[in-house]
DNA sequence: ACGTTGACCTGTGTGC
DNA sequence: TGCACACAGGTCAACG
């Protein structure tokens, strides 16, 4: 589900409501001992009991927590998680119980901290709920430097889309045999952008995403770069792209959805020229694109 | 060095 | 209503 856009509206929703907070407690379901916690569950929950939040931030669709022992929690939502924080009335007991008992999504709530109040607020909870168990939680012990995390996936990770440069970017292009599709898509290339901003990135700069990045013009490749740019920017100034589970961690949904070109739009009218979208398979991901606007060949 | 395919999972929508 | 099938925002490994 969450693509770059989506990750940042969680992680600007969850920093306010996490900073300077105490961990005081964990839960961890039995579907998400099996794979989605990747560091044993004893570990875990020592390297972060009675820590403090120092920061939320954002690679690419990683979501990372350092805390004040320099142990930092990764979390990533795979295609169907959510990230919902609870907020707990101080009468009413336990917190983590009461989330396993009455949150209505229990079923595939995974995973959750529990915080202690700060500032007299109350105590609230985060839970992890994912369907579809794609979600991936770690703990990185004894971090000196953020930049270089020894988690796979975030070891090869690339610049992320929002700091890359032109010339960058360009570079990445160059001699390479490969589709514009599967490049946008390799997180070891260029980091967050997923399914959704790709086809959209390539409607906006009229290129067809099965074009190889060898056959690109200049002017292509630039007008590729800033609409890359426009795409994810838009994405975010909309709160994410709610095209099924996507929520917000108050549980609302994003409203880009509503302003795709191209995804999800097989068989309306291309916004431009009023072709009719089309949908097709590249680098095994389904692809829309209007065949009017976006040439294969030249 | 590529693309493709299947695996990992559950839920939802469609067509018969 | 039931059933089969296609499809879903991601990543990883195996194969050709």
């Amino acid at each position: 589900m969450p693509e770059l856009p989506e990750v940042e509206t969680i992680v600007r929703d969850l920093r306010p409501a996490l900073m300077g907070r105490i961990i005081t407690g964990l839960m961890v379901g039995s579907a998400c001992l099996e794979k989605m916690l990747q560091t044993p569950p004893r570990r875990f929950y020592e390297g972060i009991v009675m820590e403090q939040v120092q920061a939320v931030l954002r690679r690419g669709k990683y979501i990372l927590i350092p805390l004040s022992n320099f142990n930092v929690i990764v979390l990533h939502l795979g295609m169907s998680g959510r990230l919902l924080i609870t907020e707990v009335d101080p009468e009413e007991g336990d917190m983590i119980e009461r989330f396993e008992e009455e949150n209505p999504l229990n079923k595939h709530t995974h995973f959750a901290l529990e915080f202690m109040e700060s500032a007299g607020g109350n105590d609230i909870a985060v839970g992890f709920y994912d369907p579809r168990r794609f979600g991936r939680i770690w703990l990185a012990e004894d971090v000196q430097n953020i930049a270089d995390l020894d988690i796979p996936g975030l070891r090869n990770l690339g610049t992320d889309a929002l700091d890359l440069q032109l010339d960058q970017f360009s570079e990445l292009l160059e001699n390479r045999k490969r589709t514009v599709k599967s490049l946008l898509l390799d997180q070891t290339q260029i980091a967050g952008v997923g399914n959704i901003y790709a086809d959209e990135a390539c409607f906006v700069a009229k290129v067809h995403p099965a074009r190889s990045v060898a056959s690109l013009t200049r002017i292509e490749k630039s007008k590729l770069w800033f609409s890359i740019k426009t795409v994810l920017k838009e994405g975010i100034q909309h709160r994410g792209s709610s095209t099924s589970d996507y929520t917000s961690i108050r549980g609302d949904a994003g409203s880009y959805q509503k302003k795709h070109r191209v995804y999800g739009r097989k068989g309306h009218e291309c916004v431009e020229c009023a072709a009719p979208i089309e949908r097709t398979l590249i680098a095994g991901r389904s692809t829309h694109y209007c065949p009017r606007c976006q040439k294969r060949g030249e």
